[in-house]
DNA sequence: TACATTACTGACTCATGAGTAAGTTAATTT
DNA sequence: AAATTAACTTACTCATGAGTCAGTAATGTA
């Protein structure tokens, strides 16, 4: 069983965290917090339990920082794509809505909306920080963009409290929709043309219509214009 | 303590299951599955855990039973709905989304998708029954929706698959967040602006555009008329 | 190569809560 | 009013898994 050439075990005192974290992500969104067992947390990460005791104090903190550390970077790339943007507002649009999708939708950080949908009332300091840390913070990039927009002319007069949460909810819907195993099985390679769908049909609902400004090309152009 | 005119307990057959399913369907949605102890369900209920067990015959099943009492009666009435409304479709789907949301969106029910978007990978056969049930019926109900408005000439060619999924996904979120404490506090009392802004968000999305039969009376008409 | 350090293990304790069953009391029948 | 039924309670068992700690082995140092 046990190989004589190589050590039954490493000390990797500085990998060990990470990956236990990675480990305990992939468990608490596959089981939910209460029924994921540290012991196959650990094991997922090729450690005993005692060693995660040894880095984390206790299961609580270890979903703490599962949540803290798989956030942070995530906000601060978008507001920079915004800030720098040159083009038009449904460019812009596009452009955010896919590389979030990208970055976070299509990763395994897509299961933290439904760990925290399902803990947050167990947890509310941990659903404080999230709120002001994840969910804030989104609203009001979504808000500047729309700010943008309605400044220059291209898109329409809208809420700018409302409009940004239903914007975002059928983006928070499909990472949800990834992590139920069988509630709404939206098969997995259907979920890109959903997005696109997603996004134009959120576009047509903000944008200044096309008609006030050229007569020509209306028909159902905005329809099919996801096929670039 | 006790007092010697009232029984200690009365025998109450009949009336027990219901108010047993109704502490449940409040215990789980507040604190998950894994995480609800049965003595406080049955205590919620009024009785001793042992009652409990004469009614269910474990944790397991008093959860599917709450799915399954909870949500026959749902769909049923809407599809009704559909089917006798003559109007036109921009009034039917405000018809349709404004009672979803006051018969499920407003009560106890509307804990369900939080349930089930939790609990589901633990429970496998259970998600497959809500898929079936819930999921795809509602589904089924609006594509049934946008057809008639597409057969009328009021509704644009949407996708059929996808289009109700991304028009459900705000109703569903806004259930979500009355649930989950602290993610994204929605306000109690904001959430009928809410669910007008989305309403007439999408039905921008999805309405021909008036401007093809009628020229005048364009402007933003379309951005404020939900305060009828 | 002996020694010191510490990352790591694994077997333990102990609290918790699901499930059980013997006993109790309300209601019903004779 | 005594006997019977069954709805309900209470006190128990037993499995599980969080958290602990004494011991072990890998690595660095002299």
């Amino acid at each position: 069983m046990t190989c004589p050439f190589k050590p039954r075990w490493e000390r990797r005192k500085d990998a060990r965290p990470q990956e236990l974290l990675d480990a305990a992500l992939d468990h608490f969104v596959a089981r939910g917090f209460a029924a994921t067992r540290l012991d196959d947390v650990a094991k997922s990460a090729g450690v005993s339990k005692g060693t995660l005791y040894l880095y984390f104090s206790s299961k609580e903190e270890l979903l703490k920082a599962v949540v803290r550390e798989s956030i942070v970077p995530l906000i601060g790339e978008a507001e920079l794509v915004i800030e720098q943007f040159e083009g038009s507002s449904e460019d812009l649009f596009r452009l955010v809505m896919r590389t979030w999708w990208d970055n976070v939708g299509a990763s395994k950080l897509s299961g933290l909306p439904k760990l925290m949908t399902a803990e947050a009332g167990n947890f509310p300091e941990l659903a404080r920080f999230y709120q002001e840390e994840v969910v804030d913070r989104g609203e009001r990039l979504v808000a500047t963009m729309l700010r943008r927009g309605i400044e220059r002319g291209e898109i329409i007069d809208v809420d700018l409290e409302i409009a940004p949460r239903v914007l975002v909810a059928p983006m928070i819907m499909m990472m949800l929709w990834k992590h139920s195993n069988g509630v709404c099985k939206v098969e997995e390679d259907k979920l890109p043309a959903h997005l696109d769908y997603y996004i134009e049909m959120s576009l047509r609902g903000i944008l200044v219509p096309k008609s006030e400004n050229k007569e020509a090309t209306k028909e159902k152009k905005a329809a099919n214009c996801c096929k670039t």
